[in-house]
DNA sequence: TATTGTTATACTCTATAACTATA
DNA sequence: TATAGTTATAGAGTATAACAATA
């Protein structure tokens, strides 16, 4: 017997709420799955735009992750300790710093991207690939748009 | 432009990611929504929860709602300080506190409510009601019973 | 000795504002 | 004067352990 299956109904009978605590529980898996690899979920995330979109100065990174630009900061200084991205100077304008992902950084994604996968697998084993697709089909058309100074999660 | 608009999709087609980041605005928009109240998003599952099973001890009330011990108890401070629950002894065995609604605790549920019904159709406004009830089975359906360490955030 | 509730504490995440260096 | 990045700090949320009262 698990805590949820004795957890109160109705009150996730609201999908907003359902939809705040399971995203709260994704948040948690993708944590613990990512321990193993010394990341945190937003330097997770961090290395995987870079690798996708190649090198960015650090206030288009701010926009395109959602984070705050401080807490930016901490993340690739933890990054760049490890040695996994770099931060250059613009040489078109010294304010600016162009975060590039090394090699390194770009080895550890492997592992990041496997240990995403196990999370997703684990949440999803009850729906077929079908419902999974569903899933994410309606989840992305979630009304986000408005009230842009929400608290980001991820 | 919005934030969202300009993020990242390619990480977001990780859909455990997806969940992540739209259940932290969920979360993020219940609270803000529920400011105008002054509870918490968790004081307002409290109050539901109460509204809707009866008095119920802190130790039940701790695995029906998934919070800790400790939480539980700056919860009911708060929510017992401005009169919407009461903790009466068990007579029956003296260490138990039975936390009861009051009439005052009942009454600031229809604002609550009426608060969380603002924030779900403005969340959900691009969804008709097939796909709302869609989503809310999927939701339902994601494998929460293992890993029950893992953190809540509602 | 075990259980119920409480307190104290620490740790993470997030948000805000002030600061620097460059433009 | 404005912008890019940084630092410092404060607040909320959560988890852990030690504690008092009662069984």
């Amino acid at each position: 017997m698990t805590v949820e299956e004795t957890r109160s109904r109705r009150a996730m009978d609201r999908i907003g709420l359902l939809l705040a605590r399971h995203g709260g529980i994704s948040n948690a898996r993708m944590r613990d799955a990512l321990e193993a690899t010394g990341l945190s979920t937003r330097q997770g995330i961090t290395l995987m735009h870079l690798a996708e979109n190649g090198p960015i100065g650090q206030q288009a990174l701010v926009e395109a992750l959602g984070v705050d630009p401080s807490a930016l900061v901490a993340i690739l200084n933890d990054l760049e300790r490890d040695n996994l991205v770099e931060r250059r100077r613009d040489p078109a304008d010294r304010r600016r710093h162009i975060v590039v992902l090394t090699d390194a950084g770009g080895s550890v994604l492997t592992r990041v991207d496997a240990a995403m996968d196990a999370v997703e697998r684990e949440l999803f084993v009850h729906l077929d690939a079908d419902e999974v697709a569903t899933l994410h089909r309606l989840l992305s058309r979630i009304n986000t748009a408005v009230n842009d100074d929400a608290c980001r999660e991820v």
